[in-house]
DNA sequence: CTGAAAGCGCTTACAG
DNA sequence: CTGAAAGCGCTTACAG
């Protein structure tokens, strides 16, 4: 279909045969200095461009890598994972690799299908962006090729993964709001929903536990339905000094509400929220927030699978990517006071 | 390196031909029944995969398409291209093809290298999604590939291209607010900036002459320097009825400087947005705005790239894609009262 | 219905 | 330094 320039072109044009401009092409040794240059030119001129599939079919490498991501996380609110896709694509290109987006519809993970780019052989190993089903991490466990599972983890699985380290950016982020005065602390998530709000609210519990405070039940508050879907938030008469939300969103959400209800952020009490996305600037005031380093993340997902690929028995296991607290006007300082008076 | 399954070891493993192998995996004439069934109970037992770069280099196809973003779209804010990206990457698998994100680095934009994506010979075509220079769409015409421009066009270049119908949103919606009262409304954008908010800009203005209205220059308010850097929107006196806003964003930050001034929307004013993205509906009230139909574009895009890799002399030209105004809480119809005062 | 032969574009030993 | 031969995994005529 194609008319396209091969090395034997070259070589018939110059009376040499195909393997000498291989080598030339590959800056390999054996050949003169000058025939080289001579190749070079004439293929820059006749633009020659390499065929990467006959390379592929050599040394069994295609060169690029699948990042799958699970359809659901795929909708407009959800653009974070695209923004990794993107900052993993780049980093790939440093490699010489090319990152090829494979959507995980919800009937392939719900009927345990491989993905495409799996049984075509398209991709020299896997990137799992976001959580995928205890079933379907079976299938992708069977895959024989280097994988990554890239935001979310499994505790039986022995699949390396890298995760933000959820646990400790809220428990610093507890610990803050502490330091600052505040000890009526509630946590808002739903804790049974994903191992990111598990583990958030664990990193909450935990401040508390080295502060000597008690865990108040009625100040764990649900955001959200068994599927994900926002419910409306139950405030908590007396009202915390301090929430700890699990994400920008929903704290972006429950701002809202407690304008309407006639509180002030933060002189009547203080909101953090977790992700530093998008919602974390669009708050008014802006929120103290947890920053979750997508270019680390992404950066350890290339470099493990990179190194899989050269050794497949290298072994990483569970790796935290440390997030940063953004300080900004969500959260302030509360005097012994105010203290005295929510505490009760 | 990995010690893949081929076609021979099936056909070893059966005592048969690898050709009778092929055939019967293709469901291809020429083999029976009987042993086709054999065969790929076989396959299915010993994990075989399809080699695809075998595949390619038999019929000179990759099956992949390389979608090619400029740098410079790449930030948090231009998620707008990812999500597209997304929507493409979706519509070719139903082709049995992929998609290869190819971020276009300023460096190469601005040395006209060609796109490591076609210098590899990764793709058999190329769609290009976001505005680059002139002088690089020149380099991509000397690309010999199908090649497909989303999102913006070029004047001089006969290349096939898709965009949003920027101009017939912007005079439908220029139209709803004079059909509502409207007789003072302002355009919101740096016209010199991009050919969106230019053409946006023409529609406003074709708009007011239909209905026999002048354009007052001093009601054409830039929003950007060239730079594309937002910059303070200077607010006239006496203040316009209504804004069109070249984009939601716009119309979102201009929402924030009219309440800061004493305003309500739609109230003493009305303002209209354009895309309908995130922005739109995290205004307060949420934008009446024009809904660019991503999933069309998207849609097109494919369709022409593929009917130009079975036929690479196809033409389509440029094709607009119409968007939909979607009615919020931003604007509202004034009376004949207001409309006296205002148009003074 | 079945398979031997040739070839896609390239690279890897190996020989000269 | 240069190249003939063989092979990567698959498919396409073609012959039996």
């Amino acid at each position: 279909m194609k008319s396209n320039i091969t090395m034997r072109d070259i070589a018939n044009k110059l009376g040499v045969s195909s393997v000498t401009v291989s080598k030339a092409l590959n800056d390999k040794e054996g050949v003169s200095e000058e025939l080289k240059q001579k190749i070079k030119a004439l293929a820059g001129e006749m633009g020659y461009r390499y065929n990467s599939a006959a390379k592929s079919i050599k040394d069994g490498l295609s060169k690029n890598i699948g990042v799958l991501i699970p359809e659901r996380f795929t909708g407009m609110s959800h653009s974070f994972y695209l923004r990794v896709y993107q900052q993993i694509s780049l980093l790939l290109d440093q490699y010489g690799y090319f990152g090829i987006l494979n959507i995980l519809s919800n009937e392939d993970e719900e009927l345990l299908n491989f993905p495409r780019v799996y049984s075509e052989n398209k991709v020299d190993g896997i990137i799992v962006l976001g959580q995928i089903s205890k079933k379907y991490i079976e299938t992708v466990q069977n895959m024989d090729l280097p994988k990554v599972f890239l935001d979310f983890y499994d505790e039986h699985a022995d699949i390396d993964s890298i995760v933000t380290d959820n646990f400790y950016g809220a428990y610093e982020m507890t610990n803050y709001l502490i330091r600052n005065g505040h000890r009526r602390i509630a946590y808002v998530g739903n804790i049974y929903s994903t191992s990111s709000i598990q583990d958030r609210y664990l990193g909450y519990y935990k401040s508390l536990l080295e502060h000597g405070m008690q865990l108040d039940h009625s100040l764990i508050l649900s955001d959200r339905d068994d599927k994900g879907k926002f419910i409306d938030i139950a405030l908590p008469d007396p009202l915390p000094t301090a929430f700890v939300c699990n994400c920008d969103q929903i704290a972006y959400l429950l701002v809202d509400k407690l304008k309407l209800n006639g509180y002030s952020i933060p002189e009547d009490c203080s909101v953090v929220g977790f992700d530093n996305d998008i919602y974390a600037t669009l708050t008014s005031p802006q929120l103290t927030t947890v920053e979750v380093d997508i270019e680390q993340m992404a950066k350890s997902a290339v470099k493990f699978i990179m190194d899989k690929i050269e050794n497949p028995h290298r072994k990483f296991g569970r790796v935290m990517v440390q997030g940063n607290i953004i300080y900004r006007q969500s959260a302030r300082q509360i005097d012994a006071e105010d203290r005295e008076i929510s505490s009760t």
